[in-house]
DNA sequence: TAAGGTACTTACTTGAAAGTAAGGTTAGAC
DNA sequence: GTCTAACCTTACTTTCAAGTAAGTACCTTA
């Protein structure tokens, strides 16, 4: 394993978390919570639409979220995270106990 | 611990990982290695050399590396990790572990 | 005296992500 | 008949990280 792979191979999980929304989209559905759109956005009020959307999309084709449409008027959408995105707890857990590690500064 | 607190911590430790050249240069320093800044150079031909010390920059007043500058002509500065640079490791094997359960797609 | 090695700086350009604002669909409630 | 709720889409602008290219300081060796 080069230096080289093993970046690569944390970038690619990097880009899964980058968008600016992404983690706290993440922390809202930890838990097995299932939301509509309309949950997400009085979760996070400071998103747009389009940016809710986006990040969803992004997050539902790299696989950590599920999205669940009814098929009703006035419509109705759920989403919530799929199992790999449930597991993603514990490694972001380690960031944090990592972070946490830091010495107080002088 | 609300859902936003616990996004921003882990979007804390995302931004010391975030630059473009971050990863490539933790890793050719993980083990405890010391390298000049002509060493990184030439283990990381694509970089410029206003990027890799951009990059070094802010990973030392993040913490996580440490530059040692030995007075002489011509110039010999190296560069290694801080202890704390030194912990990253578990957690992003953590993250490599995780992208490892990903179900192979149908 | 001029050529070269090492570790930077500086000025300018580019491109992708994010923000802003407005529009669109549908069906039942009034 | 038009209003509203819910879930988007589209077009345009802004911002910021990264890339490119060139220059600087310093002493040494030929």
């Amino acid at each position: 394993m080069t230096p080289l792979s093993a970046a690569s191979g944390v970038e690619n999980v990097l880009r899964i978390l980058e968008g600016r929304w992404k983690l706290v989209i993440l922390f809202h559905l930890f838990g097995g919570k299932v939301l509509r759109f309309s949950d997400l956005e009085r979760a996070i009020p400071a998103i747009s639409q389009k940016m809710l959307i986006q990040q969803l999309r992004q997050m539902e084709a790299d696989g950590i979220v599920r999205r669940i449409v009814h098929h009703q008027v006035p419509p109705k959408v759920e989403y919530c995270l799929t199992d790999w995105g449930q597991a993603l707890c514990p490694a972001l857990d380690a960031l944090l106990k990592w972070a946490a590690l830091r010495e107080p500064e002088a």
